[in-house]
DNA sequence: GTGGCTTTGTAGTTAAATTTCAAAGTTAAA
DNA sequence: TTTAACTTTGAAATTTAACTACAAAGCCAC
């Protein structure tokens, strides 16, 4: 895989020294279990402090450092810094039955962030390009998906109804294939899936895919869905830790869904992102103002 | 408001010199100026090459750093470093009817993060132990909501379910009215809103709190809707740049609703958190293997 | 054990940040 | 307009911290 530079590698710095520290010499090593023990304090102190704390010689950690494909101790701090920055929150979360709500609500949060930073990495962009293009062409779109994917589905709907774009959605096997037999070339269909293995939905999509009709699907890569599709977009986690997978993906399909929306709309013609402006505007009579009295 | 401390001031780093700028001498502008027109290749700099570039003297860069509250140059740096480290995307965005694929795409999930960062930071944890206990001690839960909200609340029926506890979602004002009225004191309603100023949703609300029903609400503070709830649980996005918060509060809307179902989950004990992963197990024969032929 | 090699620390050097202090600039009152 | 008090700024000296050279100690193979 593509190796990145020195700027996307600081994200995971931690991990990298923890990777390396097998590599670096009996001394050098102190500097890096105290570095990854206490690594918001390092960023605060001298070479003299990490060196005593390590319990080894001043140039010992400048050799660590350097070891590192740092520069020095300065420059090497400067990295610590920005990693920790970046780094501090993000990972994936282990829930714990004795966290408590401030706790678990930082992990989720957490855990969330770092799926969509994950998945915006992944995103090909050509593949979202070719997916917006089929999805402006078409003269209808379904979205099919069942579970915690149905509500998905919903929403990407309603959104794409905004855009004035023909469509529906269906949580129902019997719906779906009704619905499906009765598309063609024109069309299109987009099945939402955190597995990428649900049979009823497999089912439609092979019902669907014999009329022809454009499959673009919301899934993890190497399943059978993904292979189905003539236009896969890959949504691949991080191997699944307590529930974050669970919770994750039916967000991170919603805000995908977003990008090709925003996509679409400005395919269609730029006017269309003012469209979107225009309906939440008439939206507006169904709400009640605070300055106005209630009309019950 | 309440003011942070640093840790947190550096995220907003560029910013507050920019705040902070009029208050500076004229001498120490320069620096700022230099600074905010080049972050990221101040971080490398020595103090004589910043002083060089912004044209005044040494010391003069020192004051301007202790004027902004730091240690000196080094500790400043560091803070930089940080500060463009965890700020580098998260910004609010845009969108151009020039855009790029990749560039939409990066705004979307950028700006989506940085409604999540600030979201997090926003959410009172006792309010959401409220919150949780009402829903744990529930008799019976129900979700309202209307338009983009409406698959929120069919998310949180589903997600809740597995949770056994007793819930359903309505995004009907009738059947929400014919069955808010059916509630008592041991149930809770959760209503969920983007704008908190539906007139129906704020019309069943109305009714269910007769009836002495608790009403949680997510949707901004200062609304009507929060005004009504017993717990409000405040979703207060920036102001609205283009169509983000269109796209964004859905989002977090499903993501605080999960926090609340963690919540329960561990309040109903421990093993619950355990039950959820058995149901992810009883669906999978539902799905379908790459090693096992397809039953169509 | 001993020669060659690697690892580590001591002591010295260099470089960078900080402080001191005086000069230059600014303001306001005479 | 002048001058005294104060503020702002920079030159030079000082201090501090990072880095280098080198030598001692440790390690391994023969």
């Amino acid at each position: 895989m593509f190796f990145w530079g020195v700027g996307l590698n600081s994200v995971n710095l931690l991990k990298s020294i923890a990777e390396a520290r097998e590599d670096l010499r009996k001394s050098e090593q102190k500097v890096a279990d105290f570095v990854l023990a206490h690594p918001n304090d390092v960023i605060h102190m001298r070479i003299v402090d990490l060196a005593a704390e390590a319990d080894v010689s001043e140039p010992t950690v400048v050799r660590f450092c350097r070891a590192l494909n740092y520069d020095g101790f300065q420059d090497f701090k400067l990295m610590l810094a920005q990693g920790l920055a970046s780094n501090t929150n993000f990972e994936q979360f282990a829930l714990d039955s004795k966290d408590t709500v401030s706790e678990f609500k930082e992990k989720i949060f957490d855990s969330m962030i770092g799926n969509l930073l994950n998945i915006k990495e992944q995103l090909n962009p050509e593949t979202l390009e070719e997916a917006i293009d089929a999805l402006a062409n078409a003269r209808r779109v379904e979205f099919y998906g069942f579970g915690a994917s149905a509500p998905v589905c919903t929403d990407a709907a309603h959104k794409f109804h905004r855009l004035k774009v023909s469509c529906t959605s269906y949580s129902d096997p019997h719906m779906q294939a009704i619905s499906a037999v009765s598309l063609d070339e024109r069309d299109v269909i987009v099945a939402i899936s955190q597995t990428g293995r649900t049979k009823d939905l497999l089912h439609t999509v092979k019902l669907v895919k014999e009329t022809g009709t454009t499959v673009i699907a919301l899934c993890p890569s190497d399943t059978p869905l993904a292979e189905l599709a003539s236009i896969p977009i890959h949504i691949d986690l991080e191997e699944d830790k307590d529930l974050s997978t669970l919770m994750s993906s039916r967000v991170l399909h919603l805000v995908v869904i977003d990008v090709l929306a925003v996509g679409v709309a400005m395919k269609l013609g730029p006017g269309l992102v003012d469209h979107l402006k225009t309906i939440k505007r008439s939206l507006r009579s169904l709400r009640q103002n605070d300055k106005r009295p209630s009309v019950s």
